[in-house]
DNA sequence: CTCCTATATACGTATATGCGTATATATTAT
DNA sequence: ATAATATATACGCATATACGTATATAGGAG
């Protein structure tokens, strides 16, 4: 139950709800993040540790960069998230927010095909 | 996006969620739910009154009661309240308090059948 | 009208939250 | 080693939140 209410509190904050809906289609790091949210750096890194806090995401280090992916196990969280993203479309921000991600110009590595 | 984000803030914190979690089922009154949720009255009534300011819930007066009832309209959340009901079981609490339910004292008037 | 019950609210307080600015840390590039 | 970039964190501040206790209000019962 204690788990539930954290989890809920994370996505009670439109600024964690857009980074948890960009993170559900794929791994990011923070300078991205930054730049899709238009968001000060520090602002969002300090939702991204309040994230990893309680165990809605885990980071991981790719050279320089360090990326957030989802970690949420609860089957119930993993239903919510799915209703939110099937239900993007009726909020736009969220929809402008996965726009600018396809023009995000930030490039790593693997990029460079 | 700015209701959707205030939905889930209501959702957030364990009192709110078991009373919405009891009045998904069925409307009640304070006295029910403070007996149930075996809180104080005024704890119980200044969370409801923050559910009906963001209109997460409505009010009606049936005699000395005071009923309170969903009134969530947003796709997205009932879609939410669908899941976390749906994963009840999960969580002991909100289980209990469905327990509870049937064995509260509080006799209205038409429940004298 | 008076009493009782149901509900709401006011007040004080402790804690949490969110944010901006500045700075620290760590890794890469030169 | 130095510079540049990515990320985290510290600090101060303003606001929000949750709670307990006490009290106010409103309707029903006598």
């Amino acid at each position: 139950m204690h788990n539930l209410v954290s989890f809920l509190k994370a996505l009670s904050d439109e600024t964690r709800l857009r980074i948890i809906v960009l993170l559900a289609s794929k791994d990011h790091c923070v300078c991205e993040l930054t730049e899709i949210l238009q968001l000060s750096q520090p602002k969002v890194s300090k939702h991204l540790t309040k994230l990893r806090d309680i165990g809605f995401v885990k980071t991981f280090r790719q050279g320089q960069y360090i990326f957030y992916q989802l970690a949420v196990r609860e089957p119930l969280i993993l239903d919510l998230l799915k209703d939110i993203i099937a239900h993007m479309e009726a909020y736009p921000i969220l929809v402008n927010d996965a726009h600018r991600v396809s023009q995000c110009s930030v490039a790593h590595k693997e990029d460079k095909a």
